[in-house]
DNA sequence: CAGGAATTTTAATCCGGATTAAACTAATCC
DNA sequence: GGATTAGTTTAATCCGGATTAAAATTCCTG
């Protein structure tokens, strides 16, 4: 099952078309939708017969799973990326939200939609969750560290987090691939969004349209 | 097919029970997935059979269609409402995600997540698509309006407007209707959303930080 | 070039959930 | 109460895409 270890390459041949699949599959389940995209739609995309894939995957299940494993591996690097960058929780926050970003529109891309975590096999199942659940938890402590360094306004850290990361994670939904349009989200995304976490600036007077002060309220 | 003229009640009791399938079907939908809910289980939830489900849909596509239906028609709802009530751009954009948001975790809820547009009968998909773009193009307008009359930042309206459709769009991933959370979201979402959008007061240095002054750039 | 492993295809089978038809029960009307 | 319509169930059938097995092809490697 796994590739001989004598090939050369560093990646294997396997591990490239494996790698190859299972971006076809992404694109092809974010833009068909899991139930419109048969096995044969995603092995046409790649010039091959639907029974193909069974020689990289399991099953359907399989092909589902590995492309959310993917999609959250790389959400982990865009993280882990922007908290070594930034020099505090706002800075890295944006870098998150804009290394996700180029992540998603960039040649590694797509990253599938989690749509259908809930019909995964039982383990594959909870491994997503457990990995979504960690990748949240870690967002959410960025911008608790914001709060504390004061780069970021006082909040709701899981309905902030929940808002971004929703704002990122429908991307697929809507961008298909085209250049100007990625940039153009590059360009957006990490303003908007950030725009957002910025504490307003020492007003000399009160501002009689806010009525009170948002605590940090997170459990 | 239609149910009998002479029923009394406002709502009939035909359109009452066909409502409750269409935010039990919702519900399923947006917790189990597409492909992971059969009609057994949407039945289920009513204390009905599956084959009783075709008195009121045709087939699975309409029922999805239904719910897609209806998701357009709440979404444009709160869109109309808070045009009408906002004073301005910026006041209009912040009521419209607050209505959205609390028609999503109020007793009309739940909206359906659109993930299965693609796998529509042609018309319905169509129509669906075209009442999507109607939607975005009215908010885009609202971010229009908002930078015309100075209470919105100039920015990509339409980014922006992906951004916060985005992030309303993915709540029914992540919540599943317990009331402590629905408060949160309807006190935190239109706050950050809306935070992003304000233009930087009226500063008195400039902000070597920003390179350039973000311009309209929208189509 | 021979031989074996890697990769893909052809040609079935399989299967679960969607769908249908007919019968059955519940409500409503006169 | 009997008839008619509304709503539901039972018990099939149906069907398309997932899956499998075996054969064919391609790719290395010595």
């Amino acid at each position: 099952m796994s590739p001989s270890p004598a090939t050369p390459a560093r990646e294997s041949r396997f591990e490239l078309k494996r790698h190859r699949l299972l971006r076809a599959a992404a694109a092809c389940f974010n833009r068909k939708g899991y139930s419109g995209t048969s096995l044969k739609d995603v092995a046409n995309h790649l010039g091959l017969t639907d029974a193909a894939l069974y020689y990289y995957v399991r099953n359907k299940e399989e092909l589902v799973y590995q492309c959310y494993l993917r999609a959250a591996e790389l959400g982990r690097e865009a993280l882990e990326r922007a908290v070594a960058e930034g020099a505090n929780g706002f800075e890295q926050a944006e870098r998150y939200i804009r290394y996700h970003v180029e992540m998603m529109v960039g040649e590694r891309g797509p990253l599938a939609i989690m749509s259908e975590i809930p019909s995964l096999e039982e383990n594959h199942r909870k491994e997503i969750l457990e990995l979504s659940r960690r990748h949240s938890a870690a967002f959410e402590g960025i911008l608790h560290r914001g709060i504390e360094d004061g780069s970021i306004a006082p909040c709701d850290v899981r309905m902030t987090g929940n808002a971004i990361m929703g704002a990122l994670n429908w991307i697929p939904k809507w961008f298909h691939g085209d250049e100007a349009t990625a940039a153009r989200l590059i360009e957006e995304f990490p303003r908007v969004l950030g725009a957002g976490l910025r504490p307003a600036p020492a007003e000399p007077a009160g501002d009689a349209d806010r009525p009170s002060l948002h605590r940090d309220r997170s459990a």
